[in-house]
DNA sequence: AGCACGCCGACT
DNA sequence: GTCGGCGTGCTC
């Protein structure tokens, strides 16, 4: 008998080994197998399959030994990952480096690092563990290979297993990543005074030091009010010393634990779901449920601060009590404490998070608690569709229309959203997607009736939307060549705010982005003959560019809408702005939030806390405030330059605009006033702007859906990108051409380009896109796929092209 | 992804 | 005459 194993590498299909005899009784599918590969490689694989066909062509090597008793992978997970490469072009094996927290990925290369939190009781170990674990105390940490060296070499990953199971040891990754894993410091009382006579002897017979005292029942009354105290808490509301608690620590009161925050040790399994839905919200929940009798996708669409969450946890909720498992999806940047929070006070200890911050240990803890079952909800990021859900009712996928949910850079370039949907069909669960700004494919679908609709169209608590206001920069005067980039009225309306006590959202698209040529009379911008985009000015060649199809078109003098000449190029980003409001706002308290500011999650969290807390007056940001945060003292938001939203050259920039505006805006308001909204344009008639100020999605739907249907972009074809990366500029230029006229015979007229894209150097490599529109055949795009795949064979056969590398991105955004 | 095999330049 | 540079291709 053989077995198809799945190696977590990019290699072009699955490989076979040979089952040894003594294993048939005890292999089973999804199991991890220990497997050599090469001349001394091992790995650890997943079985996907057993048969007796022998192969032809080649000896198949035994497998070396069995790593599980029971599978680790389900069935359904096997076919998800099969699903995942055959529609994203990967390999198995790049789903499955994905897919499994890198516990369960050992390879020779391994080195575990010994846990320091084990001590060095070895009793419970066996003859063998004992040996490893004696040479890890030592040294403190050994490659895999070293273990071979140290034990028999045929049986070492079932032994390093069981110690990665026992925590004696880590995989080198773990360590790495628990390190920048946030921590808080969580004051305990130790165990001894759990109990209440204990602890009433201890108060009455408490000798000096009596603020230590003080603190202890400050202590004490936190503790009972909200279930844990972190030390910062602590010492703020107690206003007590560092040292004041260090006594009582030494004493062996009280004891201090340095906790990832995110961990939920003592929340209690409890479901409490405390509050009503407003009548509106009620409707809508009755719809969703009513929606999933018939359908297994159902989309909410429900405008900002409309109260979806309140809806999401009440179905959460209804799925629970029945006993099956939720798990509820965002992107990444939006997973902030702030919504953590939330689930956490209904849900407690039933929730487990999981995203790519959290250490290896967390994942596989989690990983472990979902296959039990003993978690019911998941709140994670796209990668938490690789759990192993064993009863999956439902799938939350929120924010529907974010961008973010497509991977980008490592395989596979997968889109949560569309993975859930795959995945709910294989689980027979149903998919709840909610957003107040749908993709246009979303909400196609749900017009074409594949998917359920629900509206949830009414504020929550009676707030208003906010006043939109344009704010026409062209009327400013100003010295020549100078661009506005805070208009004297938005000034004002930021000092009038911050006057008030309120606060104020900046909102600019990008730090710096490619620039553009504009007609500062008029407002016009280039566009190009063939596609539905703006041109984007080239300094270097001096020439306007179209990024879709790759035309150049020559620089013009005079602006082609109205003939003047007062054409200039724009850019401008967040710094200079954060600059210039600190010198014209004297006292305000600025603060920045862009990717620079916030490169890791910590400081995202914290810059959070400190508006929230309303230690920030302003806060100027990219895309990243626009997402999922609600402050309640919000009264104006900037949006300062909206002609940078809409002259990117992409089909979907209107789309974009509108959900970021539309979101942006959404944060200002909240019960006590209606808010307002500045938006300072050139070009106050564009269409989006308009559909923007009467906060109007489906009068912006009905216009960009005609417009993909007339270009052909979808939801109405599929599209595929190829890039194209190489370290010299004239192979990759004719690599991308070479390839584009090897399939041009079948799919000649739905090729767009090939051309280079707007950033077209990364990494010392040169990029070239092919871009191409399919119809939406199953079968043609089938086809195309596997004849894609011929070309990048074709192509690398030929010397020059040997090392072009060749990215197929499928529904590239 | 690794790693061996292989074909051309600077050394004992 | 050999050691070693990394470019190429294979691993069940």
């Amino acid at each position: 008998m053989f077995a198809e194993v799945i190696i977590p590498l990019a290699l072009p299909r699955n490989y076979t080994w040979k089952i040894p005899d003594k294993m048939l009784d005890s292999l089973q599918v999804g199991c991890r197998v220990e497997v050599n590969l090469g001349k001394n490689k091992r790995y650890a694989g997943v079985i996907k399959r057993i048969h007796s066909d022998e192969p032809s062509s080649f000896e198949a090597k035994e497998i070396i030994n069995l790593l599980d008793p029971e599978p680790v992978i389900q069935r359904y997970q096997l076919q998800f990952w099969e699903w995942m490469a055959e529609y994203y072009m990967c390999s198995e094996g790049e789903v499955m480096a994905a897919a499994l927290p890198s516990h369960f990925k050992l390879s020779s290369e391994t080195i575990l690092i010994y846990n320091e939190e084990f001590g060095d009781d070895f009793s419970a170990l066996d003859n063998e563990e004992y040996l490893v674990a004696e040479a890890l105390l030592l040294k403190h940490e050994l490659k895999l290979s070293e273990v071979q060296q140290i034990l028999d070499v045929t049986h070492v990953y079932p032994i390093v297993n069981r110690l990665i199971g026992k925590k004696l040891c880590f995989v080198w990754e773990s360590l790495k990543q628990t390190f920048n894993s946030k921590k808080e410091s969580f004051v305990l009382l130790e165990h001894e005074f759990d109990n209440e006579d204990r602890l009433s002897e201890l108060l009455n017979n408490w000798g000096r030091a009596p603020k230590q005292m003080e603190l202890l029942l400050a202590y004490l009354h936190l503790m009972k009010t909200q279930g844990e105290v972190t030390k910062t808490e602590l010492l703020k509301k107690s206003s007590a010393s560092d040292a004041q608690l260090k006594g009582l620590v030494e004493k062996g009161v009280l004891r201090i634990e340095k906790r990832s925050v995110d961990r939920l040790h003592f929340a209690p399994k409890d479901i409490f779901v405390d509050f009503d839905l407003t009548a509106s919200q009620q409707e809508a929940f009755q719809k969703v449920q009513l929606c999933f009798d018939s359908r297994k996708v159902c989309l909410l669409h429900g405008i900002t601060s409309s109260g979806k969450t309140h809806v999401y946890i009440k179905l959460i909720e209804q799925f629970i009590r029945k006993g099956q498992q939720v798990l509820y999806m965002l992107p990444e940047i939006t997973l902030t404490s702030q919504i953590i929070r939330r689930l956490q006070k209904h849900f407690g200890g039933y929730i487990g998070i999981y995203h790519s911050k959290f250490s290896q240990n967390e994942r596989v803890e989690i990983w472990n608690k979902v296959k039990s079952g003993e978690l019911k909800i998941v709140l994670g990021a796209r990668s938490s569709l690789f759990l192993p859900y064993h009863d999956l009712g439902l799938i939350i996928c929120d924010e529907e229309h974010d961008s973010s949910y497509k991977q980008q850079d490592p395989a596979p370039r997968y889109h949560g959203r569309d993975a859930a949907i795959f995945m709910a069909s294989l689980l027979q669960s149903k998919v709840l997607l909610g957003s107040a700004t749908p993709s246009l494919e979303t909400y196609y679908n749900a017009k074409q009736d594949k998917y359920g609709l629900v509206t949830l169209s009414e504020r929550f608590g009676d707030v208003k939307l906010p006043a939109m206001e344009i704010v026409d920069t062209r009327t400013i005067a100003k010295k020549p060549g100078e661009k506005i980039m805070l208009s004297p009225q938005l000034l004002d309306e930021i000092k009038a705010t911050a006057a008030k006590g309120k606060q104020t959202i900046l909102f600019q698209n990008r730090r710096g982005y490619a620039p553009y040529q504009v007609c500062t009379v008029c407002g016009w911008i280039a566009e190009c003959r063939n596609c539905d985009v703006s041109l984007t000015y080239h300094k270097f060649s001096n020439k306007l560019k179209c990024h879709y199809c790759g035309s150049i078109y020559p620089i013009t003098a005079t602006c082609q809408a109205c003939g003047s000449d007062k054409l200039v190029q724009r850019s401008f980003g967040t710094e200079k702005i954060e600059e210039v409001l600190t010198t014209e706002l004297e006292g305000v308290k600025i603060g920045r939030m862009d990717i620079d500011t916030v490169r890791n999650k910590n400081a995202h969290d914290i810059l959070i806390q400190q508006f929230e807390q309303k230690k920030i007056d302003v806060l100027v940001g990219t895309q990243m405030v626009v997402k999922g945060l609600d402050f309640d003292n919000v009264d104006l938001v900037g949006i300062l330059d909206a002609d940078a939203l809409v002259h990117f050259a992409d089909f979907r920039v209107n789309e974009r605009a509108f959900q970021l505006m539309e979101q942006v805006s959404g944060r200002a308001g909240r019960r006590d006033s209606a808010g307002r909204v500045l938006i300072q344009t050139i070009n106050p008639k564009h269409p989006v702007l308009l559909h923007v100020l009467q906060h109007d999605y489906v009068g912006m739907y009905n216009e960009e859906i005609e417009k993909r249907r007339q270009f052909f972009y979808p939801p109405f074809s599929r599209i595929i990108q190829v890039q194209f990366r190489h370290k010299e500029r004239d192979v990759v230029t004719d690599a991308a051409h070479v390839f584009a006229r090897s399939i041009e015979v079948p799919y000649g007229k739905y090729l767009v380009g090939p051309a280079e894209p707007v950033v077209n150097r990364v990494r010392n490599m040169f990029l070239m896109e092919l871009l191409i529109k399919l119809p939406r055949d199953s079968q043609l795009i089938a086809r195309c796929k596997r004849d894609i795949l011929n070309g990048c064979n074709q192509l690398h056969s030929e010397a020059r092209f040997k090392k072009v590398v060749i990215v197929p991105d499928v529904d590239a955004i």
